[in-house]
DNA sequence: GATGAATGAGTATTCATTCAT
DNA sequence: CATGAATGAATACTCATTCAT
């Protein structure tokens, strides 16, 4: 199984080392909260430097959530490729959320909460990454109606937000309470694509 | 059926007046770009005034919120009582939640984006009405489990956020899109709330 | 005679003790390493209470001359009502002018050289009492020609800037030189005034 | 008549290119809103080279000042050296200055606006090829003393100031008003040399 | 000589909060 | 209770200058 959070492409050493720390801090602190003279130290990079990889503060989250997203829609691919059967492929894309939320509960903390924090992100920003993530849970769901899997009644424009409304809630469960809760990952992994794919299938009691 | 946000408190007429200003305001600009100023001059009373009433920025916030959240709490529970099936008390759960996206827009809009922006609240906060808010959905998922309704394996305390989260983002999607969306808000009431009642419960042919 | 640089308008105090820090600062070390938190300390208010009072720290700089302007024209006149001889006026013009350079060497230090460092004032600002300051050197140059006393061939709009030019000049080297050159404020006066008035005069020879 | 703005001496090509490029961009935007880099790039070097041919930002201002002010001063004592005339020249002196003005009015923006905005150079720096330009007015006037065609009582090291003085500002009225205003360039000189002639005369009725 | 990536010192301005009236 | 003038801490960003290559 592929490394989720690891990223060495194209555009330079100094630029992913700057995302690395900032993520960090980011998840530290909080947008709001975070000096980008924190991240320039925690990236050993002068303050100047960060500008010449970056437009500003915000850039740096829009950023780094576009690269991570990138990177989790890479290896979601991957991994549905693997398999056949589509309420497997569904229950690997709830895995694999649940997954990122134990590998690097830093970048599920800045997804389900910081994100929320730059305005320019919530209101302007087209948000590219995210919405191709939410596409690749749209198709799933075509794919099955196509299939007569999943019942015709259902909107996969609207149930692809639900599947990720879902997910982002009860990651946001696990940040807030640090991990302290009464309920495994795994778990809940399990139980909520059970959920979920009774509340699609055509007839739950079919369902492999 | 009772409106849902008007509260006119033991607390004091400033008081109220001052929470609808930061609900305007707050809705209007987010909360970091809102000046506690703006309020006050949206309020028609002194800056310092504000503080007469609150501790603090954030404590409008929550003030608000929490707010907010009895009244909600307030009015779900009268709903209730009148309604004596499970199933139709889930299905006013959600229709409820988005008719006050149609009442009450920016309050919504401070759920869904504003609230998260307020650290205090999202690390620190107790969170004490969203709690009681989650605690009637859970309520109502316990109570299903022990009239066999809903499957033995549905977790209530996970069930509840999951409806929750489910709402959330799909509120989320219409007020970023200024409600020009290609759904509609009933029938999308009406669809999540079937998705999520055949996801819980026990035989879904049996469904009312 | 009046004293120039004293004003105690309608203003404010502290709107006037701001100014009066900021001239200190200004001629001390120049606009643009002049900081506001040094003229806020001069001031004995804090760096905001500037902020209050101005817009930006141009502006400072733009209101420091516009008031020292208007002041510096309300003595010219009531100085000039007092006087009847053209010629007289002029000399009276000039003479005012270095004696502010006596008496308020600040003032005129920012006139000649800080002034020109703010772009805004420079390019984009109308400068409506330093037009006031020359259109009361042009009014005098009609009045003379109106009289016959200054040739037809001089023209107003001119010669009331080539007036400015010299004084300005002058004092400039002056200011650089902290008064420690071969020419006293006197002899500079009379002999710039003769030269003025025969430059412009009808007939030299009986200039009064 | 030679041309007054073309130095290929004996510096060098880059260090030229550099000065004109600096020319051009101060006079764009100013001295204090010019960037370094703006100048390389206008250039065409890198960054760095600059500081191969300059201490710092201050000295491509000095540096171009002087170079131009010695090529100024070149084809004035040219000019100079073939008229006879005591008045002519002087009439020469004013010409050429206004002469530039249209030839090169970059230039002359440096020379009335952006050259006071550098500290440096109007407090600190000695501004040897100034007192040399002056100093050429001063030894016109000082000849005319001797000859007894001036006035014993003017002051030549105060009146090659004045004539400077009237000269920059009205410089400065065209540079502002982009040559926007009702006076000819041609007229203005004609105009200011008969005023300064006639002011400095010994008897203006033989002015020449 | 030439480059240009990296540096990091430096500062105007905002705005939540206070407190004298 | 109410006011609103005054406070002052806090910070993203720029850009002249350097220096390893």
């Amino acid at each position: 199984m592929a490394k989720v959070a690891a990223n060495n492409g194209e555009k330079g050493e100094k630029y992913h080392r700057i995302l690395a720390a900032a993520q960090k801090i980011f998840a530290q602190n909080g947008f709001h909260n975070s000096k980008v003279a924190q991240i320039a130290k925690e990236a050993n990079v002068a303050d100047g430097t960060i500008y010449l990889y970056f437009h500003n503060k915000d850039d740096i989250l829009i950023s780094l959530f576009e690269d991570r997203m990138r990177m989790l829609i890479d290896v979601l691919r991957k991994e549905l490729a693997t398999i056949d059967s589509l309420a497997d492929k569904i229950r690997a894309v709830i895995r694999l959320h649940f997954r990122l939320l134990r590998e690097d509960p830093d970048l599920i903390e800045i997804i389900t909460i910081e994100l929320r924090q730059s305005t320019m992100f919530m209101k302007e920003y087209q948000n590219q990454q995210f919405r191709s993530y939410l596409q690749v849970l749209g198709d799933l769901l075509k794919e099955g109606k196509d299939q007569g899997l999943i019942r015709q009644d259902v909107s996969p424009g609207l149930m692809k937000r639900a599947l990720f409304g879902m997910m982002d809630e009860i990651s946001l469960l696990f940040v807030l309470s640090h991990k302290q809760n009464k309920y495994s990952i795994e778990n809940v992994s399990e139980e909520l694509s059970e959920f979920f794919l009774r509340g699609i299938w055509h007839d739950a009691s079919e369902l492999p």
